[in-house]
Formats: C-alpha cells, structure tokens, sequence
DNA sequence: AGCACGCCGACT
DNA sequence: GTCGGCGTGCTC
C-alpha cells in the first residue's frame, strides 16, 4: 500500500444550473498539492456543452456507471470556495422554494467567471489586487440625529448576535441616516466586517450610493443589480466574495451575494414588492435576508413608512424589535396634509376636480412644483365603438390593447402585441371610435390645456424607454424646470423634490374592492410613498404647507381615513385582525402550482391530476381556477392554491408533491410559487 | 433548460 | 432535391 503524495483519481459531487433535481458525479484527478474544495467552482462537460458547476461533495465512490462517467474539465481553484454559510443559505432557498440546488446557486454567480479562460480571472484577479488601496478623503460629517434615531442607530448599530429590528418611520424621517450611522458604528466595531445593504431599485435610490461613498471615503462599496455590465458584475461579485467590499449595496439578487465577513444587513423600503422575484426562482430576498442573518447570528434592520404586514405581525408577536421614529427629520419640516377631493360631488373634468386644478394654478402662482400621480400608462386603458360595443381588446391575452395616442398605436401591455389604430370600427365600420378611460398621456394632454404656459412633463416606462432618460427627466424636475410632474409607479419612489409642495392622486379607488386581498395593503403603502415626496424639505419662507390631494369616490372608506391621519399603526393592525380572522397570510401559509397549455382545459385537467395524485391529510388543496388574467400571449394559465397554518407542514408536503409531480412528465408546463404575492 | 436528432412541408 | 418546423430524449 502506497502512502506516497500522488495524484490520485476523485469524484467530484457537482450541481449545475438546470431543472433537473440531481447531483452529477464526475472523474477528477487529485492533485495533493492543490486539492479541490467543496464550494469551489468547476467546469464539466454536460450532454453535449460544457458548464460550470459548483462542488458540493467530493468522495472516491459512485453508483454511475463507468460508462457515463466522465472527466471534469478544470477546477476554478485560484479563486476561494464559496463558504459552508453560503451554501447552507442556497440549500435552504432551494429547498424552501422547492428548486435545484443548482438553479440558486449558479446564476448568482456572474458569467465571466464561469466562461473566462484562467488567464484571464487571473488578470481580473490582479486588477482587483490594485484596486484594493483604500482612496483616502475626508468623511463627510455625520449628521446629528434626533434623539429617536439616535436611539435606533445605537440599537441597530450596537446590537449583538441575531436580533431582527423592525423600523417604522414615517417618510422623511431620516430612516437613512440611522442606517448610515449604525452602519459606521459596526464598521467602526468589525475590523473585516461587511454590510449588506438592500434597496428595492438600485436606479430610484442614486442619493444613496453617493451618500455612502461620501461617508465612507476609505471603504470599499460594491453594488449588485442587473442593470450591472457582465465585467462590472465580476469586478464587483470578487470584491465581495474576497471581503474587500465592506460595503455591498444591491437589489433582491445581492441577497445571494458571497459575503464571507458579513456583520449586518439592512433592507430599505422592506415592503417592496420588488423584492419578490416574479419568474424562474420566485424567492423573496427579505425573508432570505431574515433566514440568513439568524444563521450567521447577526442584526438585520427592516426599515419601511409602511411595514409589511408579515414584518408587522413578527413585531407584534415579539419576534422582530420595534423602533419607531415618529417625526421628519429635516427641520420644520411637517407631515403633508392629506385631504380627500369627493368626485361626487366635484366631477371631474378630463380627470381632474376643480379644487386640484385649483389647487395647481396656486403651485403655479408661487413657482412652486406639484405632483400628479396616476398608475396607468398610455393615453387610454381601452378603446370602443359606440355603436355596436366592440372594445379594443388583444388578440393574445384576456385584456385590451392601450391607445397609444403619440404613437398612433394600440398595445398590449402584457404580450406587445401592436397595431395602427384603426379607422374603422372592425366590426361594424363606425368611424367614431372613442377613447375610454384615462393615463398619463391623456392627464398630460388635458394639463396642456388648461395650464398653456405651464411647463409638464410625464415619467413612465414610455416617456422613459430610452437609457438614462429616466434620470435625465427627474434631473431636469431637481433643477426647477419643471412645473407639473405627472408620473406613474416610476415617480413615486426615493426621490426628493425640494420644491414639491403638492401631490395630487388620481385614481386610486380599483384597489379598493379588488379580489386580491393584499390590495389594501399596498395601496396604503403606495400612497403614504408617494405621499411623502412633498415637503420634504421644510416649508420654504412664506411658502405653502405640503399637501397631498386624493380624488376619491369613496372619501369615506377606512383606508383614506388612515391616509389622512397618517396613521398606519391603527390601519395595519386592523387588517391584521381581518387577516386573523379570515384566516389568510401571515396567519396560513400557502403556496401556488401554476400551469399554462394553449387550451385552459389542459391547464385545468393537469392541475387536478396534480391534486389527486397525492394524500394531503391537514393540507388544504383548492380547486383549480384560471388565472384573472387567463390568456397572454396565446396560452391559457390556471392555479391551484395550496393552503395550511403550518409552515413545516406545507413544507413537508410540498417536498413529496414536487417530487410526485416530476415523475408525472406531463407535457403541460407547469411551475411552483411558495409565499405568493398575487393570488 | 439547452441541444441534437429525426421525420414531414414549401422553397431555390 | 434541401431548409426548417418543433416533437422527444438525454444530460454524471
């Protein structure tokens, strides 16, 4: 028997970035200088391409046959494994949200690592090395805090071991200083220590990375989010990966980032449903970021105006720490008044009341700016001929094509599909086609009217299609150009308008009785955001207290009540109760199995098999039902709604559901979503 | 998911 | 005669 240092065959355990639910085996040779890790990087020969796969196991025995074995191509070695934390985080997101290991863990990792030649992550390699040189400068001052956030950067700042703050502040309450200043503190405290910062969109919140840079001249910030070049993302993904970074600030995929000495996470706006990925791995980065920071035990901040209800209810229950800081930072600087504009008994004229537009024209008067606010892009919704009733709807999908009214088109939101508006009814050849509804285009058109010298501009994704336009168009609102803003959704976050004293809101009122019970939830949210983009910055001299303006035929509902008295306390914990009651989340747990077919009935049929296939003793399976939106793009798509109070539960069977669905190799395509958003 | 193989329709 | 449609089969 031979005890001698020699290369000597191994098997390497590896996953790759696809569907199927395995771990391929492959040859290695051993170099005993130079051994591989587990959590290192490797490139595999997989069906006819070659891959890069992570390492998750390395034994010498395998039950694959010889003859399907084969050699693994090379081992990413210079670069350092990804940690047994990391991957303890991706295993836990893959099961939970019933994926392949695979399939979380290798997309984070950018793409030139897994293409480049070892020549050159070598040089990139060395050119982080160069980097590395801390640029002095001084700090900018810290700002003094008022005794409220004072107290919460010292609690987040100094806090030890797992401890999940929740902090509820309203807008402008200077919720970014306290996590600059808690930040600084464990900077200050952690030698090596890494922080990871969490914002909805990265493109919303530029202030914000400057404000760090500013802060902290002689650390090494790093951001993650997709609209990141594929060198950016490397240069970028390494300097976490290598703890050089102290700083990462990221979108909902920085969650996954390696951050090896990470010592605190903050998530701005934890609300956000843009924290929630929508396709492929439908995982929720604050809910990763909680799990993640109790398994390193170290402190997470949520910070949020409007708390989820989920973050609400740990809070209550003792689970999360609460913190509150109930006053706007920034001197002088009041809570908006909200008052409600009843269009009973005020009509509206081309969407607007006549105390809005009056309320304008004395913006107007004191070249102060005003905000209008309405989520619905294009000129109209929809279409129709008075005639004979035909309505512009998509060919595709279970909805209508948008007048377009600079383009001269029709388009479906949710395929593109596109068309010349037509002259003619199609139907029945009456030229009078009528728009019905309004969006922003339209608001925009009636403003011209009835303010000729104002000057008004609209942000939406079509005013702002083209590659910093979008940042051209709020630079242009920052320097004053601008009198009338009329935006959707884009304008309503992290922006401040110095010279902002009105908001006005225009059609809030479908969210009211929606079948989705989380409507409320985020209509509240959405507008005590938009909200809070008035008076900011404190009330001029002589100038006007910030008001925000709802139009609303229902002045009377709850919701608009807790608006007006900026009371989100009362309002969450009352939904909470209906939640309760009704027994729906955060009180039950669910999870959604989707599936799409060109004809409904195969969607249908597959999701009944799906249910009958399993004993679901304590767990609740509905009956499918289409999807509200039924058809897009010519397939059908229907749910089957998964329910239970327990988490392990549902989690339990979801595991043996999943792998009885595999087995089934139905045609029909179909995909799982656990804690869903819409229903 | 990719990617290739394979077996039927309208084009140079 | 071939380019190309997408069915189905495989991936250590």
């Amino acid at each position: 028997m031979s005890t001698t240092q020699q290369a000597a065959p191994c098997i390497l355990q590896i996953v790759l970035d696809t569907p199927l639910n395995a771990v391929f085996d492959y040859r290695w040779t051993c170099d005993p200088a130079n051994p591989p890790q587990v959590g290192q990087l490797a490139l595999v020969p997989f069906a006819r391409r070659e891959v890069v796969g992570l390492i998750v196991g390395i034994t010498d025995r395998t039950d694959v046959p010889e003859a399907k074995l084969k050699d693994a191509l090379a081992v990413r070695s210079q670069l350092a494994p990804l940690s047994p934390q990391w991957l303890a985080l991706a295993g836990f997101a893959a099961d939970y949200y019933q994926r392949p290991l695979g399939e979380v863990a290798l997309p984070g990792v950018p793409k030139n690592l897994r293409v480049l030649t070892t020549v050159a992550l070598d040089r990139a390699l060395k050119k982080l090395a160069r980097h590395d040189a801390p640029h002095d400068g001084t700090p900018l001052a810290m700002p003094r805090l008022n005794p409220a956030q004072q107290e919460a950067a010292d609690a987040i700042g100094g806090a030890q071991g797992y401890a999940p703050t929740l902090l509820y502040g309203v807008t402008g309450s200077g919720k970014t200083e306290v996590y600059l200043q808690a930040c600084a503190q464990v900077l200050a405290r952690e030698a090596e220590g890494q922080i990871l910062i969490l914002v909805p969109e990265i493109n919303l919140t530029p202030q914000l990375e400057g404000n760090i840079r500013a802060r902290f001249p002689g650390v090494m910030l790093a951001t993650l989010h997709s609209s990141l070049s594929e060198g950016e993302r490397m240069l970028h993904w390494l300097a976490a990966h290598q703890g050089k970074a102290r700083i990462v600030l990221g979108t909902r995929l920085a969650i996954l980032a390696s951050l090896p000495q990470l010592k605190l996470i903050v998530i701005d706006e934890e609300h956000d449903p843009s924290y929630k990925q929508q396709e492929g791995l439908r995982y929720s980065a604050r809910d990763l970021a909680v799990w993640r920071a109790w398994q390193l035990g170290i402190p997470i901040v949520l910070g949020s105006a409007t708390p989820s209800l989920e973050s609400w209810h740990h809070a209550q229950c003792g689970r999360y720490r609460k913190l509150e800081l109930r006053e706007r930072a920034v001197k002088n600087a009041t809570l908006p008044e909200v008052k409600l504009l009843d269009m009973e008994r005020d009509k509206p004229k081309d969407g607007l009341t006549s105390q809005l537009v009056a309320a304008l024209r004395q913006r107007m008067e004191r070249g102060e700016q005003s905000l209008l606010f309405l989520n619905r892009r294009g000129y109209a919704p929809v279409i129709c001929c008075e005639s004979c009733g035909w309505i512009s709807d998509c060919k595709r999908c279970t909805s209508f094509m948008v007048l377009h009214k600079p383009e001269h088109r029709l388009r479906c939101h949710h395929c593109s599909l596109e068309m010349r508006i037509p002259r003619h009814c199609p139907t029945c050849g009456n030229v009078d086609l009528q728009p019905l509804g309004r969006g922003t285009q339209r608001v925009e058109e009636g403003l011209q009217q009835l303010f000729p010298d104002a000057r008004i501009l609209r942000i939406d994704a079509d005013s702002t299609r083209k590659k910093g336009s979008a940042q051209q168009a709020f630079d242009s609102v920052h320097r004053g150009e601008v009198d009338i803003l009329i935006g959707t959704q884009m304008v309503a976050k992290g922006h401040d308008f110095k010279k902002l004293t009105l908001v006005g809101i225009l059609n809030p009122d479908t969210a009211l009785f929606s079948q989705d019970y989380r409507a409320s939830e985020r209509l509240f949210a959405q507008l005590m955001q938009v909200a809070g983009r008035a008076g900011r910055a404190g009330r001029a001299e002589g100038g006007s207290a910030s008001e925000v303006l709802i139009q609303t035929r229902y002045p009377q509902h709850p919701l608009y009540g807790a608006v007006v008295n900026h009371d989100y306390d009362h309002f969450a914990t009352a939904l909470l109760e209906e939640r309760e009651q009704a027994a729906l989340p955060p009180y039950l747990f669910q999870a959604l199995l989707r599936a799409e077919a060109p004809e409904l009935a195969t969607a249908i049929a597959f999701l009944q098999a799906a249910r009958d296939c399993v004993e679901h003793g304590g767990i609740t399976i509905n009956d499918p039902i289409p999807m509200s939106m039924t058809r897009v793009h010519n397939v059908d798509r229907a749910q089957l709604l998964v329910e239970s109070p327990s988490r392990p539960a549902l989690q339990a069977f979801l595991k043996h559901w999943m792998a009885t669905l595999r087995d089934m190799k139905s045609r029909v395509k179909w995909s799982l979503e656990v804690d869903p958003l819409d229903i």
